[in-house]
Parts: structure tokens; sequence; C-alpha cells
DNA sequence: GACTTTAGAG
């Protein structure tokens, strides 16, 4: 019946409960107070951590509040409602305001406890103020709460997050006493900056090693680019009896995505799977960007199908997987979908987008999705978008549009920009442009040589000689040292690494005898070595044993020779694939009908009966 | 009596 009478005059006088939290300001509560009094009503039936929680941020209304409080709690009490009021200052979004609040809580000789220091102490970190961080620092110590462990960890913490490392150090080294948490902090933060040596050196320094010690390593050192690192440590992890979490389990599948570990990145999966991990979006994301990475489009694509939710991170991992293996049609037909759900689209889908059409060569569609993002989602593209764009028009070879797009730019092109430039110069062979792209990258990238290699094989192809010469001095001089292109393949779990030109490895010997009979039947089925792309300046049949130097030659022989006839091959590689492998790789999968698949730097070509999925664009 | 610390995706 009650519930009758509330439907019937919805209108009616607000319930005396919800009168005393209608008050939104510090002068609607002196209102309230107001009408409290006339009507007798007990000060101490004012929800009083809203009182704080309203007035506090307000320079005005904060000793107003304060009086309330400590009229209605006594003055030793108000401590747990600044707490409250605090805590979520600090983990809201105005941080700022939680140490401006802990200032005035001071000046009123309200006593902090540890929880006071421990929320400001978060906004400090937050905000990265290293200023006032050191003062409450101070503080801290000067109201002995030095052996809390709770907020030296914080202070530690702290220190580091500003990139006081060194303070961080002393004080870790002055702790008289310490736990997983102290040693974590160290862990993590000497990872962020790199100083792999140091946290290897706290993990093993540690008495005890929690999951989050594991965690924090495997992730830290991925971040570092250390992935094989990592996935060792992750190997070790397994013998102890510690159980990989949620977020141990994204950093080994981003460590398996890099290197392209498919076995440990699938295991990894039944693993999640039997845990429940799947259902995190974290973990799924994850997954779909692990098996774009390692080559398996249809497993990425089961998985993202079979998502619950979906987040604009696990659209983008998508489109751009797509438009990683050749399925640009794909790709922009999954961003329609995305679009018609009503998901918006951010920066990184756009990246995904500009790839698709870059390897399309869809240039028009490209300069539509460059324009869109400006016109209907009000974005700012950048760096990145430009250099797409620049690469979607140099390689379709709008060499000169290119040109003048760099130069209009809003912001300095970097060398990410200029390469995708010298990219196209180089396969549409311009070498006026091709001179000036380079002169560019050696002042922003200068031990870079992948650019002096590019501008070499421009000459040799035009069989400029002295040029080639020219700049291969200058390499020289400048101390410029070239990056061996390195290919992996795996077998049976363990990986197998080839380094151009190195020939001294196990079964080299064996390898090479392969090859030649490979080489036999590729030439029969019209396969010719494009020796153009070999710098040096000998003869034919000399520069025909320099091809088979390169990585993916050697990579392609060894998986021949070890797996089982018809077996798919799958090979990374830390460069773009050379015009002559892909030519070789094509007749190779017709020769030996077996699939190839190689990921480059860039994106995957998928070799089947001598036809490569670039469509040889790329 | 409870409220506080370390980590994760495209």
């Amino acid at each position: 019946m009650d519930a009758l009478c509330l439907s019937v005059s919805p209108s009616s006088a607000p319930s005396p409960q919800a009168l005393l939290h209608s008050f939104n300001s510090p002068w609607e509560l002196k209102q309230l107070h107001a009408h409290l009094i006339k009507s007798s009503v007990p000060l101490s039936s004012l929800p009083l951590p809203r009182v704080a929680a309203v007035c506090g941020p307000s320079p005005a209304g904060f000793p107003y509040a304060h009086r309330i409080l400590t009229i209605v709690q006594g003055p030793a009490s108000t401590t747990s409602l600044w707490n409250s009021c605090l805590k979520a200052l600090a983990e809201g979004d105005s941080p700022s305001d939680a140490i401006l609040l802990f200032y005035r809580l001071r000046d009123l000789d309200v006593l902090p406890d540890t929880f006071t220091c421990s929320f400001v102490l978060k906004a400090c970190t937050k905000l990265l103020d290293l200023e006032n961080g050191r003062i409450i620092h101070g503080y801290v110590e000067k109201l002995g709460l030095r052996w809390n462990l709770f907020l030296e960890n914080m202070i530690v913490n702290l220190y580091a997050s500003c990139g006081e490392m060194g303070d961080a150090e002393k004080l870790f080294d002055s702790m008289p006493k310490r736990d997983t948490v102290t040693w974590n902090t160290m862990i993590t933060q000497s990872l962020k900056r790199g100083y792999t040596d140091k946290a290897h050196s706290y993990f093993t320094r540690m008495p005890e090693r929690s999951v989050r010690s594991w965690t924090a390593m495997i992730s830290g050192l991925a971040q570092c680019g250390k992935h094989e690192e990592a996935l060792q440590l992750f190997r070790k992890m397994k013998g102890t009896d510690l159980r990989p979490n949620e977020v141990t389990v994204v950093a080994v599948l981003a460590a398996c995505a890099a290197v392209g570990s498919l076995d440990l990145g699938r295991e990894i999966h039944e693993f999640s799977d039997k845990s429940g991990f799947t259902k995190n979006t974290h973990i799924s994301n994850t997954l779909v960007d692990m098996y774009v990475k390692c080559g398996c489009l249809e497993e990425a694509l089961k998985v993202f199908n079979a998502m619950e939710e979906r987040t604009i991170v696990s659209w983008s991992a998508m489109v751009y997987g797509l438009a990683m293996h050749g399925k640009g049609q794909e790709a922009l037909s999954l961003f329609d979908q995305m679009v018609r759900m009503g998901v918006r689209p951010n920066g990184v889908t756009f990246v995904g987008l500009l790839h698709a059409c870059s390897h399309m060569g869809l240039v028009d569609q490209g300069r539509e999705f460059f324009a869109e993002m400006i016109r209907d989602y009000g974005m700012n593209p950048n760096i990145e978008h430009y250099g797409c764009i620049v690469d979607l028009l140099s390689r379709a070879g709008h060499l000169k549009e290119a040109r003048e797009f760099i130069k209009n730019m809003p912001m300095e092109p970097n060398e990410v920009v200029w390469g995708a430039f010298l990219g196209g110069c180089a396969v549409h062979k311009n070498i006026e442009l091709a001179e000036e792209a380079t002169e560019h990258l050696s002042q922003l990238d200068p031990h870079n040589d992948g650019y002096y290699i590019v501008l070499s094989n421009i000459y040799a192809n035009a069989k400029r000689w002295e040029d080639v010469a020219r700049v291969r001095r200058l390499m020289r001089s400048r101390g410029v040292k070239k990056t061996p292109g390195c290919s992996t393949i795996t077998i049976d779990g363990e990986v197998h690494r080839f380094v151009a030109g190195d020939l001294g490895h196990d079964g080299a010997e064996e390898m090479s005898q392969r090859w030649e009979v490979l080489l036999g039947k590729m030439k029969s089925r019209g396969y010719v070595p494009n020796t153009s792309v070999v710098l040096l300046d000998i003869e034919e049949s000399e520069k025909e044993k320099f091809l088979y130097r390169h990585s993916e030659k050697l990579a392609l022989v060894y998986g021949l020779i070890n797996t089982r006839a018809g077996t798919t091959i799958t090979i990374m590689k830390n460069l773009r694939v050379c015009q002559d492998c892909h030519e070789a790789l094509k007749v190779a999968s017709e020769v030996t009908s077996r699939e190839i698949v190689v990921r480059d730097r860039n994106r995957f070509h998928l070799f089947k009966d001598g036809i490569c999925s670039c469509g040889d664009y790329w």
C-alpha cells in the first residue's frame, strides 16, 4: 500500500532524510543549517561525511565544516571523516585539492593519522608532485610514522615515480624493515627506467617472491623490449608453486606476440580458459593481438567473436590485425560494423584503418578517413597518422604529393615520416627525393643504418656503384653499423634464430645442399635471382651466393628440413622482406607445396601456390 | 572496526 501511495503523489515534499542531503555547496549547507535550528532538528542528524566532502575542497567552506564536525564529533574524532574526504579527492580527478585540504587540516591542528598521510601521498604520486611529496615525507617523519611500512612504501614509490631513483634507493637502503611490496616497487620502478640489471638484482636479493614480483619482472622486461628474457623468466616461474594471475597472463601473451611464440601463446590461452580468465577483456584483447602477431588470423577472429564485451581496444586490435594480414577489405567492413554498433573509434583505430588503406593502395579511401577523423570525430591527428598518410601516398607512387604533405604538416616530421617517404622513393626508384629523405633521416636518426641501406639499394638498382660506395663510406665514417637481418622459426617450442650471412651454425652444410636442390627446382619454374639488392659491384654469379645469406631463406631451408611435408612454415623477421626473398618465397611455396607465413617488420605475407597474400604490394 | 602500498591490453 505504501508503494502505491508513493506512486500516486510523486511530487510530494521530500522526506526529511533527503532534505538533510540536499546541499551541494557550503552556502546551501548554511541555509540548511539555519533551517535545522529553526525547526530544532539536532545538528548531528546531518550526514557528516557529506559535510566534509562538500565543504572540504572549498577554502571558505572548510573552516565552517570543521566547526560543525567538531561540535558534533568532538575535536578528537574528526580525522576519519576528513580521511574519507581526502580519499575521494585523491582517487578522483582532483588530487590537487587533496593536497590543499591536507594543508588546511594541518593549519587547524587536526591530527593526521597514517590514513591521512597515505591519501595525500597518493595524490602527490598521481600528480608527480615532488615538491609537496618531500614536504609530506618530512611531515610523516615528524609525526613519528616512519615505522609504518605502508607509508614508507608509498614514499619510496613516490620518489621513484617522480624520477628520483636516487632518493628512492637511499630510502630503501635505510629502511629497517621491508616487505614484498617494497621490493616489488623497486623492481617495477627500475624496469620502468630500463635498469634491467638493477631489477634482476632486487629480484634475486628479495627474501620472498610473490606472484606480483614475478609479474613485475616479466611485464617490465617485456616493456624494455626483452621479450625472450621475459618468457624465460615465465618458464622459471612455472617451476614454482605460484599461479600466474590475469596480469601475469597479459604480460606473457604480449611477449609471445612480440617474439611470435605461438606454442606458448596457445598454452597460455588454454590456461586462461581453464582459469576463467578469458572473460576478462584485457586478456581477450591481448589474446587477439597475440594470435594476430603470431600469424593466426583465424584464431584471433575466433577469440574476438567469442568476446562478450568488446572495448575500442578489441575492435582496434582486430581492425589492425586484418590489415596486417592483407585483409584490407575485411578491416574496413569490420570498422563499418563497429561504427554501426555505436562504438566510437579513437586514434589507434584510425592507425589500423590507414594501414589497411596503405596496404591495398586505396589512396582516396585513406584520404577520406583522415578527413573523417578531423571532420566527424573532431580528433587531432597525431604524427603517427601523418606518417600513415605519407606511407599511403608514397607507396602508391604519389611522391610529389607526399612531399607536399610533409611540408604542410603542423608538426616537425620525424624519422617515421621520412622513413615512409624514403620507402616509397625506393619502390618508385626516385633517386632525387630519396636523397632528400636520407638527408633528413641522417639528422633525425643518425645511428639507424636502415636508411643508408635503402638509399644504397636505390643506387645499386640504377647501377650507380660509385654512389653505393660513397654511402658505404659515409656509414663507416659516421660509425653506423648494419643491423643484421634476423629471422626466427619455432620448431617444437624451440626458437631457432638465423642471422643474415651467418653460415657457421649447426647443420649449415646440409642446409646449403638443400638450398642448391631447391634453387634448381625454383629456377626451372622461372625464378630469376634478383641480384640488384646485393650492394656489391661483383660478378652476377657471385652475387647469387650472397642472396642465400638472407636470414629468411636460411630459416626457410631449416624449416623444410626439420618439419614434416605439408606443414606450414612460419618465419618471423626483424626487417622488411627484400624483393628477391619475396620472389623466392613465392616460388618456393609452389615447388615445395607448402604454405609459408612470414611476418616482417610491417605485416604478414602468406605464400601459397606461388602467390603472396600481399599481392606484391608491400 | 574499517578505511592505505606495488602490476595489465590496441
